[in-house]
This record gives structure tokens, C-alpha cells and sequence, in this order.
DNA sequence: ACATTTGTCAACCATATGGTTAAACCTTTT
DNA sequence: AAAAGGTTTAACCATATGGTTGACAAATGT
């Protein structure tokens, strides 16, 4: 059989799987929801992927893996650390602005299967703050750095970062923004977060 | 019939969804699991709550009670503002701690469904930021705070004190923390959120 | 005491849902 | 062109699920 033609279905089906997956979640979805979107006959979904649960791994391994290597800039690349939280912040927002649901998908699956989690870490390439820890201590010790944690810094730059994504409904209702002058709202944090951060840890 | 048997009744039933619905969210839950959790028959349910979309209306409404009234420290006291920040985080990360499910609960729900948040704007005492802006214009104005916008410093603030909790799972993956280690980390945060956000923007 | 209301439960119902099957339908191979 | 093998579909299936019903029990009012 031609090798295009399954090609395509299952890369339809993928795509079909993500759309639906990444706004329903895995217990929100309906696999005849994902057939339809697709275009495709339901048997179609397990003739691919055998069942739901297997169709959903692929697509959270697809979306983790998106964001995954995004984490790299901060954690194990070689520029410094205000580069690092500048450089990742921009990209970061850009990235989620083009896929808004990814970030709320992944946690939300991750809360729902910790046994997951377990999963990814024994993944190669799994992200680890080890390198980033060091970089940090030296400049923490040498005076360049006001004295934080690694791990606080670390979370600090994650969460100013995602979290406006994943609470975007209820932050829009809070200020009174529209869809509009929230956008404007994300937009300028493409610089303002890294602008905050770097004035509370540089000396 | 006696009041405090019905009162009793009612209030196992939404102690049990809670459990349930917090833990599993809408779509995740079964109304038989909330049964058994309450340890009743599935019919009572809808004898006092009609549909699992009331039961979980009224499940939903109580969790967020618990957590609007909060930001009120930060959005509507009259302390100033740095005071807000340490009160704020610290009490926050407190009542977390003892809360874990609640803040992604919240999240996962506004998500699904976010006609929500419109029928939740629309009630009384829904937080709004129009005071604490006024208060950060202020003194941006008089050079007591750096410039920054009173929306970001808002959205940094919940943040840097939700983002920990919802992210978890993953963020003990990436930091190789133990459960208690963890815990430690997000301990330390009572006091260290506020930190970093005062060196940021205290001039 | 007895009728009325309120609360509780087991059995039941209609539908939704993930999954299977067997036949039809291409494509490629020979 | 016929066999072979992968692909697609409609029809099914078993079970799960939210919800209903009718009988019965427990309070309450009179």
C-alpha cells in the first residue's frame, strides 16, 4: 500500500487528535469527536493507533516535545544568565501565542497521570537544572547576582512566563481586559518579564 | 423532616464532590465515584443537587469563594503595597499547602468552560484591580516603585505564588526533587516570592 | 393515631462511548 | 489479470454513565 496515502491518514489523524486533545483534554475528548475532525471514520483511529490511550501518548509526546527543548536555553546553553532569561522570555511568548493551548494541555495532563511525569524523566534529554544550578552559585558567589537560589530562580522565570497563558480567562476578567488589550498585555511581556526579573537579581 | 439530617445529607454529598470533582475535574468525575466517596446511594444526588452540572456549579462556587476573597489583601486593603505583597504571598502559600487540588482545579475548570468567568464577573464582589492600579500609579509617580505597569506587577504576583502549585509534578521532574524536598522549596517561598518582587520594584 | 411530607434506596432506562468485526476497496506485485 | 496485502467503512457489541422511577422508611403536623 502506498506509503503517502498512510502517511497522510495518520498525520490527519494527529493533527485531528492535537486539535481535540489540547482544547478537551484527555477526558474531555471523544474519540468520534476526533474521527469528525479528521474527516475519517472512527475505526480508522484504532486501525492507526490501537486506542485512545495510545493515540493521546502520541500526542502529549508531541506537544511535551515542543516545549521540552525550549528549556534548553535556559538550562543548558552557554550564554549568560541575563541572555539566557531575556532570550528565553521573548521566544517563549512568541511560541505560546502561535499554540495558546499547549500550555494549560500539559499541565493539565500532568496533574491528571503523575505516573507520567515519571515517564518523561526517563526520557533522554529530559531537562535538568543541573548545569544551569552551577552557573547561578558562581555568579551568586562572585557578586554579580543578588544571593537566590537556582531552583527559585528557575521557577521564577517558568512562572512569569506561563503562567498569563494558563490563566489567561480569569486574569482578563480581573483587569477587565478585553481579548484585544490582553494580547497587547502578553505581547509586552516579551520584554517586561525579563526586564522585571533581571532588576531583582542583578547587583 | 429533620433539618439536621437533610443539612448532614447535603453537606456529605458536597464534601464528597469536592473531593471528587477537585481531584478529577467535571469530566473526569463520575457521579457513582462521588456517590461511593459519600458513601450514599446515586440517587440522592440528584435529589439534592438535580444534575451533576448543578452539583458541580455549587462545588465550583465554594472553591472559588475560598480563593477570590484573597486577592482582596492585595487588590482592596489599604496597606501599602509592599506589605500587601509579604501578607499576600505568605498567606496564599499557607493556605495552599493545605489546599493542593484547589488552584488547578480552578484553572482546569476556567478553561473548559469559559462562559464561566463572565457569570462569575457578573456577581458581586468579584475582584477588580481598579484601586490597587491607582495605588502603583501613585507611586510610580512620586519614584517610590520603578516604572512598571500596575497589570504586570498584578499578573507577577499571582504568578510567582499559583504557578509553583499547578506546575508541581513537573517542576519537582526538572528540579530532580523529592516530595519533601519539594515542599521544603515551596516553604521557603513564603518569603522569598515577596523578596524577589520588592527588589524588583522598590527603588 | 394517622395522614402528609420528606428522605433513601434498588432497579431500571436511554444514550454515549471505546472498541471490534467482517466485508469492501484500493494498490502493488507477480 | 489475478493474487496478495494493506486501507477504509458500516454495522455491531459490551459496558459505562447520567438520570428516572416507584416503593418504602422516617419525620412531622394535626
Amino acid at each position: 500500500m502506498n506509503k503517502l496515502k498512510t502517511n497522510s491518514a495518520e498525520k490527519s489523524i494527529l493533527d485531528a487528535a492535537k486539535t481535540i486533545f489540547l482544547q478537551k483534554g484527555m477526558d474531555g475528548a471523544r474519540m468520534q469527536g476526533i474521527a469528525d475532525e479528521a474527516g475519517i471514520n472512527k475505526s480508522m483511529l484504532h486501525y492507526y493507533f490501537r486506542s485512545k490511550e495510545l493515540l493521546f501518548n502520541a500526542v502529549f509526546m508531541e506537544a511535551f516535545s515542543t516545549l521540552a527543548p525550549q528549556l534548553n536555553e535556559i538550562l543548558n546553553s552557554d550564554r549568560s544568565i541575563c541572555d539566557k532569561i531575556k532570550g528565553f522570555s521573548h521566544n517563549y511568548i512568541t511560541f505560546v501565542i502561535a499554540h495558546p493551548y499547549l500550555p494549560n494541555f500539559i499541565l493539565q495532563e500532568i496533574n491528571r497521570n503523575k505516573a507520567f511525569v515519571q515517564d518523561l524523566i526517563s526520557k533522554k534529554h529530559f531537562p535538568s537544572i543541573k548545569k544551569f544550578k552551577l552557573q547561578v552559585e558562581e555568579k551568586v558567589a562572585d557578586g554579580t547576582l543578588r544571593p537566590i537560589k537556582a531552583e527559585h530562580l528557575f521557577i521564577n522565570i517558568m512562572a512569569l512566563n506561563i503562567f498569563p497563558f494558563v490563566a489567561a480567562p480569569l486574569l482578563k476578567g480581573i483587569l477587565g481586559s478585553s481579548d484585544a488589550q490582553y494580547k497587547n498585555l502578553v505581547e509586552q511581556r516579551k520584554t517586561e518579564v525579563a526586564a522585571f526579573i533581571i532588576n531583582s537579581i542583578k547587583l
